[in-house]
DNA sequence: AATGTAAACGCAACAATGTTGCAAAATTGG
DNA sequence: CCAATTTTGCAACATTGTTGCGTTTACATT
């Protein structure tokens, strides 16, 4: 895990720190997707609301993890598979969010569809967003 | 216009003020999605802040309005059809989000479609967002 | 048209969230 | 181990969202 960690890091020419060696574990806990305020309240008192900021927003430009629309102004950010480094993204995929659990999870089998737009418009990224009852909460 | 608003408040068992007849108006100019502060700014010093928290709250739980994630923190508002009145919405449509102009509208001709999930999920609810180049812009 | 009542508003104060500059501390490559 | 660069924490600030309360406004009834 630390080890795993580590390479992540160094994977996207990144110095390993003790801030975003925590962050990165919390996304490995958790699964699924967290939002900054997920973060800063796990993280305990050990980083300055700040250094969140903008480690997030570092993560997002190397393509560590990506971001996830929500109704309720918190955007959410989720771990990228092996594939999405250097800037480029390949997260096409459906992200569920369970009404039950507040629990925001990438469904990485479930492809985005293709989604055929009137004359005019062109279409450069689609993200859909399901909300409902998710497998643990269903059981 | 006046008439149409002031109709639309009535319909829906709201008392019309100036404040909530401004704002339908900012809509229906606009055509599209406006978000908080669009509408803070384009109403100018006439109304407290306060006030289009409010107003926005209680459109939308009378169902004039749905709001449309976004990744950005800064949910967008946008008027319904006439068919989704009285808290239940019928808006499965797709959003489209111009990243030249900037706005957002509603593809109420584009359904959105099914998704099929995984196992133990149950859908509820499905969101699309579309981002792209936009009918006018593209012209 | 006047009036009473309930709803909506504005203000103020506050809480939460996000941003920026700069000096101190940590990381990395040599 | 050392120097150069990056990252961090702090402080100050800006923006965004929330709550309570007294005043004003809208509306139904007279």
């Amino acid at each position: 895990m630390e080890k795993k960690i580590d390479d992540l890091l160094k994977r996207n020419q990144l110095s390993v720190t003790s801030g975003r060696r925590k962050i990165l574990e919390l996304f490995l806990q958790q699964g699924g997707a967290l939002s900054h305020s997920d973060i800063e309240k796990r993280a305990g008192e050990k980083f300055d609301r700040v250094t969140v900021y903008r480690t997030l927003q570092t993560f997002l430009e190397k393509g560590l993890i990506h971001n996830i629309p929500t109704a309720d102004n918190s955007i959410r950010y989720a771990l990228c598979k092996d594939d999405c480094g250097g800037g480029h993204h390949q997260d096409d995929h459906v992200h569920f969010i369970c009404t039950a659990c507040g629990n925001t999870v990438c469904l990485e089998e479930v492809n985005v569809p293709a989604i055929k737009l009137p004359r005019g418009f062109a279409a450069e990224q689609v993200e859909v967003l399901v909300s409902g009852v998710c497998r643990s909460c269903s059981a």
